[in-house]
RNA sequence: GCAUCCGUAGCUCAAUUGGAUAGAGCGUUUGACUUCGGAUCAAAAUGUUGGGGGUUCAAGUCCCUCCGGAUGCACCA
């Protein structure tokens, strides 16, 4: 767990180097072993910890002694008469309780951010044992924008899979687009009745809005339209031409909307299979649950309820009214014969886990459907229980956006935020920004440096918080040069960047060969915050939270700016001091950028 | 009604999931420009982690309870 090492490509004789805390972590785990020969030595970390104590620390000892009433102290003691990490740190200390405070030798950082410096890592590895991760995410409606509710699914999705990529795993991003269901009912209706031709090829999806909206209202007020709304949907169900065509056509367009944005946002898919493929399979899927007796029917219905296996507080199937436990189905089917969500999301575990076999499906999705997800993973798990214990269903969720009067974020006018437009403000007040800070640039760097800034900005700001909360969504904020922004972090990059334009114009290019010498207080801190990188990835990797890994960037770049503020750089006093130097910012440019770049974030070299 | 999530500095949020003296940013106050980008930096003040009880070497984190907020509860997804 948490284990990585490096691929040193063609090298035999040694194959793996590792981190010093790597180093650190996996004798300790050795000497634990020779201590207590029958302990579970996975959870026998090092993590980095307050500089007063040292670089690292474990307090796994503690509990290790606690579950055996050991005097921890003493455990600590015994296992450090094992342990030799002479190589890496200072003299290691039994601290409080029972923790262990390591600190790094100074020769050692040095080597390791030298290697980094020649291209053998950049403090991070691949995974030792690397998992098949399918990660579900962004899922857009067709005939409908993309509004700002999708920003978060999308960003955090796309956040993970760059994260889970880089660290060697195999992922397969799949968006699980909403191109089926009774909502076409009503589209097909109101394209062969209301639709207005020239508006449809001005704006596509504006107009498919439109269609529904009307339809949708005369279907309340009557009947009769619900009624015809529904045949139109039976039609497309049972493979009518006409309404297929009209159906294709609409996705068709919706196609092209995604596309843009996604081209906007950089975020790519390995598949986009909607709900509709699904479809062949769902009849099937519901015999099998009714055959195995998981589902059964119910008042016209089909549903799978409850098997007394949980408590009634935690089963889901049950819900209380009144005092009265009662049955809270999945349904599966409804009594006119179509299928739920339920069933079609059934359907894709099966279909990935034929394809894929993963170990794992993450699913980025709004935490009001926490419910839904608890309800489906323990259906699957009913119907296909050999399957259920090979892969690890995941719900990802996430808060709501708010305004700035913690209300649901919408427009003046009370509707929700086109995606799009949400995009377009990003770049034009980034444009004003940057305009306003260096009036100097040309136009169309200007814009550029708009773009990556706004976009930027958007995206970090959703990904900062700790995504089960809600948020507030302020342009103020996420656009400001100060505070844990985009801006900050890049305008953080461009700084150092600078620094190698002047280099190179007084003609004393940077040397990545450079001996690393760390004497200030601040290299040190710098230089052993670079090594925590990879343990950041790690956890973002783990634990699903792509915030580490913003306030990690965030914290680096505060470390970097005390380091260049004490130690002058190209005016360092001698050569050797400013070549280290030199190597230092050129490290801390690299982390920073590959590290916005995990998140979907780019980086300008000017602004 | 029942369930889930949440409540942390004036504001917006962290806290690597049970670790040491709860941290940042904004805002406030004060200071630093002939010095590598002032779109910057440094310093200061700010807390009964909603209240109360419990579990243990250790609780913002786990358990119970009360208060307050959000969300979800049969044919939408």
């Amino acid at each position: 767990m948490g284990k990585s090492v490096f691929h040193l490509g063609a090298s035999v004789a040694k194959i793996f180097l590792v981190l010093p805390h790597q180093q650190i972590e996996s004798k300790l785990q050795a000497a634990v072993r020779l201590v207590l020969p029958d302990a579970e030595v996975s959870a026998v970390l090092v993590r980095p910890c307050d500089p007063k104590f040292g670089d690292y620390q474990s307090n796994a000892l503690m509990s290790l002694a606690k579950m055996r009433k050991l005097n921890p102290r003493q455990l600590a003691t015994d296992v450090l008469a094992k342990l030799d990490v002479s190589e890496v740190c200072e003299k290691i200390e039994i601290a409080g309780a029972g923790f262990l405070n390591f600190r790094l030798k100074t020769a050692l950082l040095a080597q390791t951010l030298e290697a980094a410096a020649c291209g053998e890592h950049l403090f991070f590895g691949k995974a030792a044992q690397p998992r098949t991760v399918v990660i579900d995410f962004s899922s857009p409606n067709v005939a409908k924008p993309m509004h700002v509710g999708h920003i978060r699914s999308t960003g955090i999705g796309d956040a993970l899979q760059r994260s889970l990529r880089l660290l060697g795993h195999r992922v397969i991003s799949d968006n699980h687009i909403g191109d089926w269901g009774t909502q076409f009912g009503k589209l097909l209706l109101g394209w062969k009745q209301v639709l207005d031709r020239p508006a449809l090829e001005h704006d596509a999806i504006a107009e498919l809005e439109r269609l529904y909206k009307i339809i949708n209202a005369e279907c309340d007020a009557n009947p009769a339209r619900l009624e015809a709304a529904k045949s139109e949907l039976v039609k497309l169900q049972a493979g009518d031409a006409e309404n297929v065509g009209i159906w294709k056509e609409m996705i068709a367009l919706s196609q092209k909307q995604f596309d843009a944005i996604y081209g906007r946002l950089g975020v790519k898919f390995d598949f986009a299979l909607g709900e509709s493929f699904y479809n062949p399979w769902l009849g099937e899927v519901v015999a099998d649950l009714l055959t195995r007796g998981i589902a059964r029917e119910s008042e016209g219905a089909v549903g799978v309820f409850s098997d007394g296996s949980l408590p009634p507080k935690e089963d889901p199937f049950l819900v209380n009214r009144d005092g009265e436990w009662v049955a809270d189905p999945a349904l599966v089917r409804k009594s006119d014969g179509g299928f739920n969500y339920m069933t079609t999301d059934l359907a894709t575990i099966d279909y990935r886990l034929k394809t894929w076999a993963p170990d794992e499906i993450i699913y980025v999705v709004d935490d009001r459907q926490a419910g839904h997800f608890k309800k489906l993973f323990l259906t699957f798990a009913r119907w296909k229980a050999a399957d259920a214990t090979k892969t690890k269903l995941v719900h990802v969720g996430f808060g709501k956006i708010m305004d700035e009067d913690g209300k649901p974020f919408k427009t003046r006018s009370g509707d929700t935020v086109k995606l799009g437009e949400l995009l377009d403000e990003a770049e034009e007040r980034a444009y004003k920004i940057v305009s306003e800070k260096s009036a100097e640039l040309p136009e169309a760097e200007r814009k550029e440096i708009a773009r990556v800034i706004g976009l930027g900005a958007v995206k970090y700001a959703d990904l900062l918080p700790n995504r089960q909360s809600d948020y507030i969504f302020s342009w103020d904020k996420m656009l400001a040069l100060q505070g844990n922004t985009a801006p900050y972090l890049v305008y953080a990059y461009a700084r150092i960047k600078s620094i190698f334009r002047k280099s190179e114009a007084e003609s004393a290019s940077h040397n990545p060969q450079s001996a690393i010498v760390l004497v200030a207080p601040e290299e040190l801190t710098l230089a052993k915050h670079l090594l925590n990188f990879g343990i950041t990835l790690e956890a973002v990797a783990e634990e699903l939270r792509p915030n580490y890994l913003c306030n990690y960037l965030f914290e680096l770049a505060g470390k970097f700016t005390s380091f260049y503020e004490n130690c002058p750089v190209l005016k360092a006093d001698d050569a050797a001091t400013r070549a280290s130097r030199l190597v230092l910012c050129d490290l801390t440019a690299r982390v920073l950028k590959q590290g916005l770049a995990t998140l979907g974030i780019e980086t300008v070299e000017q602004m």
